[in-house]
RNA sequence: GCGCUCGUAGCUCAGCUGGAUAGAGCACUGGUUUGCGGUACCAGCGGUCACAUGUUCGAAUCAUGUCGGGCGCACCA
């Protein structure tokens, strides 16, 4: 809808034209200041350019006004445009908002070590990708969502370890020194036992068994990872394990050239003259290769699989590690503008107005399954893609349990299950309403079709600035406007029921459509005793 | 110390490719249809957009500086 005004004032006036909406609705669908840029160029008023460009507007099929006001043009959309769209939405539902694009993204999200469970932080990072994920696929984008598993270097020795201190501690029951370091919670107890019941006893005591217990225990891990993403509804396409891929790192360091080199017996990434703060050892003294390594080959193999564009999502405490993968990139020989890190930032949980305690059971962590748990997935999800990721979060999980407009998730399915009643209440057949059209609707009508109708540039704004927010407001707008418009106007038994019922059904069709986006489920009724 | 980032209503946050009177939810106060789900709606209260300077017809938005918070500054991942 946008994008075709946008397209023809484009054409129109010859150059790019900025398109607002304007703050308040009486001044028409959209609003452009083009006055006041053309202003300096023609030496008019703005007053003055914009009188003449609305009267050039005279009798176009797209508006049924446009005004000059106080140098801004704002521009009314006829009832025909509208009530076209609308239709074509409601007869192409499946395509509402969808587009055709030719372009191969690879999405690497979550990507949390095979060590143990999600905690929350990660949960962020988890519904921003996934969203992400849905918008740019309902954008025609071709994505694949794929999730990096590091399982080589010391948390893996450090998992193996952890699952014996446990089973010595809990199965053997001896007295165990803990070291500085190791992994604690409930799924380690588990683990030891299935351990044993695989491998015998003997597994616990043996320290040169470490890895070949890890390597085991690293699978389990990820099966507990990738059901609490499934209950999200977040599922991955293709998974890479860091431990498959340095079969590769030879011919890999050849193809770096000049970016990588030997000094004090360790080889090192040259990524300072690519703006990084200083070179980094990606090869030690005694050959283990560094982190670095494994990502290295881990984006050559992304570049070498030939994608147009990569996204990583990362948390933000990796951000001073963006410069030097992309050195990386480049000394490869591929253009590291096509890779793109996008961070999710901390989050810390209140309840009631206080910390969340963090659960012992878990080892000090707040598990993000618990938190499903207590408050559910639409919630979750919710609470995640309606805040800007790459900045700290504080919520309150106690304003998500609430059955009431205080809680915006329940608020937006309220809207759609008020539609879907009024719709089975009416004796009017769908057939019937499909065929009426939308006109001479008064106002409030006008405005709710039209907010409606604005949900395919929502989403493509969304993805674009890959602000995924954007959706979740827009959503929580429209239920608002649905259930002012209901509180105002009485739609069963009027003379407008069939046009009315029309238009709860565009407004009905971008909620669920919305609300897929978000992957929460669109609920055709509510019922009050349900408690999360 | 250096780098990144944030500072908007009592609280949690939008708005930031410069544009009309700075928004929402919560909290607080007061109201609502002889009606389709009141699980809703309306109104009020509440702001020096951290501070300063600059650029501009126009700055919450851009630039510089100051103050304050967070994160990073590994041959850990």
């Amino acid at each position: 809808m946008k994008q075709r005004v946008s397209a023809l004032l484009g054409e129109k006036f010859g150059r790019e034209v900025v398109l607002e909406k304007p703050r308040d609705r009486s001044f028409g669908h959209f609003a452009t200041p083009i006055a006041f840029s053309l202003a300096k160029e023609l030496r008019k008023s703005p007053m003055i350019i914009a009188e003449e460009l609305a009267s050039s507007f005279d009798n176009h099929e797209y508006f049924s006004s446009v005004e000059s006001v106080k140098g801004y043009l704002n521009f009314r959309l006829s009832e025909n445009f509208l009530s076209e769209y609308a239709d074509w939405a409601l007869e192409n539902s499946q395509q509402f908002g969808k587009q055709e694009k030719n372009t191969k993204i690879l999405l690497e999200f979550v990507s949390a070590n095979p060590t143990g469970p999600l905690h929350i932080g990660h949960a962020r990072g988890a519904v921003y990708g996934d969203t992400l994920l849905r918008l740019g696929r309902h954008l025609g984008y071709d994505i694949t969502a794929e999730y990096y598993i590091n399982d080589a270097g010391n948390q893996i020795d450090l998992l193996g370890l952890s699952i014996q201190l446990e089973g010595r501690a809990n199965i053997l029951n001896e007295d165990v020194t803990y070291p500085e370091s190791y992994y604690r919670g409930e799924y380690l107890r588990e683990l030891s036992i299935k351990a044993v019941e695989k491998f015998g006893k003997e597994i616990l005591s043996d320290v040169s068994r470490q890895k070949e217990l890890a390597l085991w225990a690293k699978d389990g891990v990820m099966e507990i990872i990738i059901s609490s993403l499934a209950d999200l509804n977040i599922h991955f396409d293709t998974f890479v394990n860091e431990s498959s891929l340095y079969g590769d790192w030879d011919r890999v360091m050849q193809k770096m050239g000049e970016g990588v080199y030997e000094s004090e017996g360790k080889m090192w990434i040259a990524s300072e003259i690519k703006g990084d703060e200083k070179d980094r050892v990606v090869v030690r003294e005694d050959k283990r290769p560094t982190y670095l390594a494994g990502d290295i080959v881990y984006h050559n193999q992304k570049f070498e699989r030939g994608y147009d564009h990569y996204i990583n999502i990362w948390g933000a405490d990796h951000h001073g590690y963006i410069p030097r993968v992309n050195a990386a990139v480049e000394f490869l020989g591929y253009d590291s503008k096509k890779l793109e890190t996008l961070l999710s930032q901390m989050v810390s949980l209140l309840k009631d107005g206080e910390p969340y305690k963090m659960s012992k059971r878990a080892g000090n962590v707040i598990l993000m399954s618990d938190i499903v748990e207590e408050i559910g997935s639409d919630a979750l999800r919710y609470i995640f893609a309606s805040k800007k990721s790459d900045t700290a979060l504080e919520f309150d999980i106690s304003e998500f349990k609430k059955q009431d407009s205080s809680n915006p998730i329940f608020y937006i399915q309220y809207a759609h299950a008020r539609i879907k009643t009024i719709l089975s209440k009416s004796d009017i057949s769908e057939e019937e309403i499909l065929k009426s059209p939308l006109k001479n609707l008064g106002e409030n009508a006008d405005v709710l079709l039209f907010d409606a109708l604005l949900l395919p540039e929502i989403i493509e704004d969304a993805f674009n600035s890959r602000q995924v927010q954007k959706l979740p407001d827009y959503l929580k707008a429209l239920a608002a406007s649905l259930h002012k418009f209901y509180y105002d106007c009485r739609i069963i038994g009027t003379e407008d029921e069939v046009k009315l019922l029309k238009l709860l059904m565009v407004v009905a069709l971008s909620l669920k459509t919305g609300l897929l986006l978000l992957g929460i489920e669109a609920k055709d009724s509510m019922s009050r005793e349900e408690e999360v």
